[in-house]
Parts: C-alpha cells; sequence; structure tokens
DNA sequence: ATTTATAATGTTGTCTGACAAATCTATCAG
DNA sequence: CTGATAGATTTGTCAGACAACATTATAAAT
C-alpha cells in the first residue's frame, strides 16, 4: 500500500500540517458542515498512505483551532461553531507594555462607548450603572476594586452589541488585570487621582444614559488618555510593587 | 514503573491536556524560560508515568498554541515569544456582519492613524505613500484593489509602532479581504464614491505626514463611517454578487 | 410487536516497540 | 586549534495491540 490515491499531500511542510490544511479547508468552505463525523482516523490514514499517529496529530491540531470535536469511542465531529485562533504575543510587565495595552483599550473602549450610547438596551444601561456602583463599594471595603474596574469595563463593551469588542477585551483581559492593578495601585497613591478616575467614570455613563455618542466616545478617550498620563506620574518603583504584591496569579 | 512522583494529573479531563496544562503554567509562570529547551518526550513521558504518545500530544498542543518549537534531532523550546490562542467565531458575510467588522475597523484604525501621526518614522511613511499609490496603479490595470486597500491600511497599523493593532488587523484580515471586497465593489459602482475614497485616504496620509494626530484620527474616522454610509447606499444585491465572484477564496 | 437486556462491532485514547531523519557531541587526524 | 568523522541523542513516523467508551445488531421477555 504505497500509492497516493485521491488528493496527495504535497512534499515539505510537516506531514500532519499539510492534513490539517485539507481538512480545514474542506471545513471552511463548508465541503463538511458542522456537525458532521470526520472519516475514521483509520479512513483517513488510509486515504491519504499515512499513519494513524499523523492523523490524530493532525485532528489533534483542529482540535486545538476549536474546529473539531472528538469523542471517544463514537468519532470527531465538525464543531458547531467553527473557530479560528488568533495567536498573540504575551505581553511583558513593563511599564512601556502597559502602556501599549492601554492604547489598545482606548481603541476599543472608545468605540464601545460610542455604540453603547447608541444601542445599549435599558437593562444594559442598568447594569453599567450597577457595576459602576461596584467599583466604589469594594474600595470602602478595602479592596483594590481591579475585578469591579475591568467588570465595569466590560459590561459598556457588552452594551455595544459587537461581538468582536467583547472577545478580544475578553481575551486582554488577564493581561488588563495586571495593567488596571498597576494604573489603579498608582491612583490610589493620590486621593486627588481617584476622585478623577470616579469622574470620569461617571461621565462616560452619563453620556451613554443620554445617549450621547459622541460626549460617550470623548469622555473614554479622555478616560484613558488621563490613565495614561496618570500612570506617567507614577513612582518608578510602581511597577515593581504590584509585581511582588502578586494579584496578577491569573493566567 | 506504576507510580505516580513528582506531580501526578489530576484524573477526569484528558490526559495529554493535564500535561499541557503543567508545561502551559511552567512557561506562563516564567519557571522556563523563553529558548530554553524542554526536557525530552522520554524524560517527560517518565516523569509524569505516561507513554510518549501523550507526552507528544501534549506538546503537539503547547506548539498549536504557539508556546513551544520543535526541531527534529533537537528537541523542544519554549518559543522567544511565547503567545496565547483567542478562538473567535467565524462570521458570516452578511451586511449586518459586514458593519460589525467596520465598527471594529473603526476602533482600531482611528486609534492606529492617531498613533502613526505621533511615531511614524520617515521609512514608514514612504511604505505608506507607495501603499496609496498602488491602489490607484491596480485600479487604472482593471484590478479590484482589495489587496492593495489592505495593505494600505495595514502599513498605517505598522506605522503605529504597537504590535497588538497590526496582530489583530492581520488576523481580521481574512474576513475584511470578504468585507472589504464588499465596500469596494460598492464604491466602484459611482465614480462619485471612487473619488471620495481617494479623497479620504490622502486625507489621512497628509495628517500622519504632517504629525498631525487629531486630525490623522479624524480623517480616519470620517473614512471608516463614510465607508458605512456607502455600504448602506448599496444596492441590495450586492452583497450576492460579490459572493458570486469568489474573491473571497482566502481562508 | 414492543421493550429490554445482551452481545458484537466500531472508534477514539493510550501503550509499546521500532526505525528514519535530523541534530548534537565527542573523538581523532592533520 | 581546526575540521572531519563516528557515535549518541532526539523528534518524526510507522506498526500493532489493547482499553474505554459508544453504537448497533441480536436475542429474550412480556
Amino acid at each position: 500500500m504505497t500509492t497516493n490515491h485521491e488528493t496527495q499531500p504535497t512534499r515539505g511542510v510537516q506531514l500532519p500540517e499539510q492534513v490539517a490544511r485539507q481538512l480545514t479547508h474542506a471545513i471552511h468552505t463548508g465541503e463538511m458542515r458542522p456537525g458532521e463525523r470526520l472519516p475514521t482516523e483509520a479512513a483517513l490514514g488510509e486515504r491519504y498512505d499515512i499513519s494513524r499517529s499523523v492523523v490524530r496529530e493532525a485532528i489533534s491540531m483542529l482540535r486545538n483551532a476549536g474546529l473539531v470535536t472528538s469523542r471517544r469511542g463514537s468519532g470527531s465531529f465538525v464543531a458547531e461553531v467553527p473557530t479560528v485562533a488568533l495567536r498573540l504575543a504575551i505581553p511583558d510587565p513593563s511599564l512601556q507594555s502597559v502602556i501599549r495595552l492601554l492604547e489598545l483599550r482606548r481603541a476599543l473602549e472608545v468605540e464601545a462607548a460610542r455604540l453603547a450610547a447608541q444601542r445599549r438596551t435599558p437593562s444594559q444601561l442598568r447594569r453599567i450603572r450597577n457595576a459602576m456602583a461596584d467599583i466604589d463599594e469594594a474600595v470602602e471595603v478595602g479592596a483594590d476594586g481591579v475585578d469591579q474596574d475591568m467588570a465595569f469595563h466590560r459590561t459598556i463593551a457588552e452594551a455595544s452589541n459587537n461581538t468582536h469588542f467583547t472577545a478580544i477585551i475578553d481575551f486582554y483581559n488577564r493581561f488588563l488585570h495586571h495593567a488596571i492593578t498597576v494604573t489603579r495601585t498608582n491612583e490610589s497613591l493620590r486621593d486627588t487621582f481617584m476622585a478623577q478616575v470616579i469622574e470620569e467614570h461617571q461621565a462616560i455613563v452619563d453620556a451613554i444614559a443620554q445617549g450621547d455618542e459622541e460626549a460617550a466616545a470623548q469622555a473614554a478617550g479622555r478616560h484613558l488618555e488621563h490613565a495614561e498620563w496618570r500612570l506617567r506620574q507614577a513612582p518608578t518603583d510602581l511597577l515593581e510593587r504590584v509585581e511582588d504584591t502578586g494579584a496578577n496569579t491569573s493566567v
């Protein structure tokens, strides 16, 4: 059995990848529909004239990419909601990196605020207001309020009713956790900073409540602009101090 | 050899995933530094008391996640730039979806333009200008100019000197290809539209060239705002027509 | 005839052993 | 000290087997 009938993989690249590509293509083009069962590993091995190990690694890649799910004893199936994977470098915790993340936050959250002002439902508005209140509550109890701060901005992203924003923000959250810890730690160092933050949050919420797109976008932009400014005023040893708290145990 | 010394994986979940998690954790915490070599597959198998197959699948997952790279005959190494994967649902090609992508583009490209105006190097500015010229050239030759349009916006993202923007834009490019084909097909239907687009592009470049952040951001915002407006003016059968061209053959 | 156990079969998960291909290391010649 | 060669190491692939689970077919019972 040395013949390659059907479609033979082009040489050069790794074997599993070649098979994975063909299957991926078949899924993306809709040739294999969501929920449909893939050929068995043995069948695929015979089709491409490769061993089961290679087939398994290929399927492993698809599974990892969220394109298929495997059930022992049953088979592998095309996922109901096929996904693609975006691979991103893990940001280091330097000040430079934190600022780069702030820039991304600005891009996303300014627009999210604009869309939220335009589209938020009453219940979404309520959730946003609750989230803002939660921050103050947490701070009064003595917590750092990082989780609440993140939740607050997440509710706004949700209110944009555009899944792209929430998906990306959710993804970056684990790194934002560190970044926000840094900014909030910094802001808590001076009372004036804390007051500013509360004020800025309030401005965003007010604009969203009134449905004033432009005001919401500007308020969000100002908030993150000031956050960056406040961060640059921070003592130089701030990052090390936050590092030591071990607060960024997420991931 | 039936004992699990060291750290034994908790039962229940699939074996390879358990091992993958432990290794992932070690990498994320910096316990294993970038560039460092992993233990051999045989060694890992012995440590966790599992067969090489399982170890290989675990490493395959890490490789797939961009955390390690393997070199035959040499070993597996922690990637120099460890990454994490963001999995997103593949957007459908409806008008609604195209507009959602436009909103994301606006968020990213407005801010990218602002940063580009602030930080672009002379050579980056040159590349942006070339990219803009390429669009006109392609159109004159009779091409649709989609690839050139995408490249143009990509060079601006590059000039922002923030890798987050380029990473996300690169990722969404495969879907933007379809979206931009739609918008450009639409724009090419009326001469006035085409003229507008050229004008708007020019405005962005001018602002970036002069280092005027605010103007660059506004120009980019206007461009995408108008793109959405133009799209909404499009004939209702536009999407189907684009579909038929088969231009979106990219994966 | 329908339902319920039971057996047979099919499929993925894991184990074991082997060899090929590429790389690394140590030895030796000059 | 340099360079070539031989050996050892390590990942990639193959082959076959069994275990764990799922599905299907068969038989039994009411």
